[in-house]
RNA sequence: GGAGGAGUCGGAUAAUGGUUAUUCCAACGGCUUGCUAAGCCGUGCCGCGCAAGCGGCCUGUGGGUUCGAAUCCCACCUCCUCCGCCA
C-alpha cells in the first residue's frame, strides 16, 4: 500500500509508476473518492461532536422531563446520522479497494518493459560448463541413479510432485547447511516459520487478487499455504516497532513452499523443475529506508557468492517494470545454466519492497529523534533446493553417468561422487 | 473435538451502563531547584486552523442493543485451565 499523502502530492508519479508496471488503475477516480471521503468524514465528525455534546447535557439534566426532551432530539439527529454513516462506509470501502490496487512504485533504475521479454541481462558469471560428450537432461541421470522418482509420486499425489531419494536427499541437507552457514556469518538469524498463515497476513504481503489462483487455501481452517517462507517471515513483526540501532534485522528461513501452478498447464511437466511443493532457504530483512538499497545489494551478493561457491554458471537479470509484481520496487533474478536443456532457468529472486508491505503490516522503527517511520522490507532466495540439485546434476554430470559433488558440499555430504551401485 | 475462564498504555492494575478511562512502575522528552538527588509537566492515532486552539477516534478485532458501552448481546482472533486425541 502507498501513502495517500504521497499520492495526493504526486499523482503524476503514481500514474506513471502504475502504467510502467502495466497496472490499470484510475488515479483520478481515487483522488476524487478520497476528496469526497474526507469531506464526508468532516461532516460525520461534526455530527458526532453534536452527539457527544448532547450526551453531556443528558448527564447534567436536572429532571426526567428535560432528559426525555434531549433524548427525543438525539433520536432525530441519529436518523440523519445513519444515512451519512452508510454513505461514508460505501465511500470508504471504495477508497480502500482502490488503494489496495495501486502497486509499489518502481525505482527509476528499473528498466521499463512490458513482460519478461524485456528483462535485462546484467551480467553472465562463470563460463558455461564444457563437456567432451553431449550432456544429458537431469531426469535421465537422476532416474538411472534412483535419485528422483516422479512416477510413484504421480501415483500417490498426482502430477508435479516428486520423491527425492538417496544421495539427492543428502545433497539437499548439504545445501541447507551451506546456505544457513553463509547467511549466519552475515548476521542472519535462522528461522523455520509456519507454512500455514492467515488471509490478512497473506494479503498484507501483497499476494492476493492477481495471484489468487497460485495459492493453496484451506477453507475449513481459513488458512493459506505459503508459496514462499517470505510470506510467513514478513508478518512476524507486524504491529511491532524496532529501535533503529537494532536494524537491519535479518532472517534466514527454511520452509517448504506450495504453489498451485494453475497457469502453467503443459509447461515443464516433466521432472521436478516446476512442482507443487518444494523446499527453499530464504533471506529476509527489515531495515531503514536509507539502507534498503545497500541491503538489496548485500542480498544479491550473497546469492551470487553461493552460486560461485558451487561453481555453477549463472547470469543476473534486472527485472523490468512489467515483470516486477505489485510489492517490489526493484528486483533481480539469477538464472542458472542447465547444459542438459541448453537454457537458463530461474533459481533466485531478490526484491526490495520498500515500505509497501510495512505500511499494511504496520511495522515501524523509532529513529534517532524518536520519530516513528515504516521500515523497508526485502527478500531474497538463498537456495531453491530442488532447482539447485537439478543444476548440480546437469553441470557436474560425468561421461560414465556419475555425478561429481561440488567441493564445497563434500564436507557435509561425506562423499564426492554419486555413482551407480548395482 | 468438548467444557470453562480471560483479554484495558511498554509491564502491572482500577473502573459492571453516565464527568476528561484510574493508579503504580519503566522508558523517553521538557522544566525547576545546588543537599547522596529530587520534584513537576508531558509522552497513541486522524483531521481542521497561519496560530492560540478546536474536533473526532482509541479498553483484542468486527458488528449489534442504547440518547449514551471497557461494561450488555453476537461473531471472530489470541491466551490460560480441564477432558479427549496425538509426533
Amino acid at each position: 500500500m502507498l501513502d495517500i499523502k504521497f499520492i495526493r502530492q504526486n499523482p503524476k508519479i503514481v500514474k506513471q509508476g502504475a502504467k510502467k508496471k502495466g497496472v490499470d488503475i484510475d488515479i483520478d477516480l481515487l483522488l476524487d473518492v478520497d476528496k469526497k471521503r474526507s469531506q464526508l468524514l468532516l461532516a460525520l465528525e461534526d455530527m458526532r461532536a453534536q452527539k457527544n455534546k448532547a450526551n453531556k447535557e443528558i448527564k447534567q439534566a436536572k429532571n426526567e422531563r428535560e432528559k426525555k426532551k434531549i433524548i427525543l432530539k438525539m433520536q432525530e439527529l441519529d436518523r440523519g446520522n445513519d444515512r451519512l454513516d452508510q454513505k461514508f462506509k460505501d465511500l470508504d470501502n471504495k477508497f480502500k479497494s482502490l488503494m489496495l490496487q495501486i502497486p509499489n512504485m518502481p525505482f527509476d533504475s528499473v528498466p521499463v518493459g512490458k513482460d519478461e521479454e524485456d528483462n535485462l541481462v546484467l551480467r553472465n558469471v562463470v563460463k558455461k560448463t564444457k563437456f567432451r560428450f553431449t550432456p544429458k537432461n537431469y531426469m535421465e541421470i537422476a532416474e538411472k541413479l534412483d535419485l528422483i522418482d516422479t512416477k510413484r509420486a504421480a501415483k500417490v499425489s498426482g502430477s508435479r510432485f516428486g520423491y527425492l531419494k538417496k544421495e539427492a536427499v543428502l545433497l539437499q541437507f548439504a545445501l541447507m547447511n551451506l546456505a544457513v552457514e553463509v547467511a549466519v556469518k552475515k548476521g542472519f538469524i535462522p528461522v523455520v516459520p509456519p507454512v500455514l498463515i492467515k488471509p490478512e497476513m497473506m494479503g498484507a504481503m501483497g499476494y492476493t487478487e492477481r495471484g489468487k489462483d497460485e495459492i493453496y487455501f484451506l477453507e475449513k481452517d481459513n488458512l493459506f499455504l505459503v508459496g514462499t517462507s517470505e510470506q510467513s517471515i514478513g508478518p512476524m513483526h507486524s504491529n511491532e516497532f524496532f529501535e533503529e540501532k537494532n536494524l537491519p534485522k535479518r532472517y534466514i528461513g527454511f520452509s517448504t513452499c506450495f504453489r498451485r501452478e494453475a497457469g502453467s498447464y503443459g509447461k515443464d511437466t516433466k521432472g521436478i523443475l516446476r512442482v507443487h511443493q518444494f523446499d527453499k532457504v530464504e533471506m529476509f530483512s527489515f531495515c531503514t529506508p536509507q539502507k534498503s538499497q545497500k541491503e538489496h545489494a548485500l542480498m544479491l551478493s550473497i546469492e551470487e557468492s553461493l552460486m560461485k561457491l558451487l561453481k555453477l554458471p549463472y547470469r543476473v537479470i534486472d527485472i523490468c517494470t512489467g515483470d516486477l509484481g505489485d510489492p517490489a520496487a526493484k528486483k533481480y533474478d539469477i538464472e542458472v545454466w542447465l547444459p542438459g536443456q541448453d537454457q537458463y532457468r530461474e533459481t533466485h529472486s531478490t526484491s526490495n519492497c520498500t515500505d509497501f508491505q510495512a505500511r499494511r503490516l504496520n511495522i515501524r522503527y523509532k529513529d534517532k529523534f524518536g520519530k516513528m517511520n515504516f521500515v523497508h522490507m526485502l527478500n531474497g532466495t538463498a537456495f531453491p533446493i530442488g532447482r539447485i540439485i537439478i543444476a548440480i546434476i546437469e553441470n557436474y554430470q560425468q561421461k560414465d553417468g556419475s555425478i561429481k559433488v561440488p567441493k564445497v558440499l563434500q564436507k557435509y555430504t561425506g562423499f564426492s561422487k554419486i555413482i551407480n551401485k548395482p
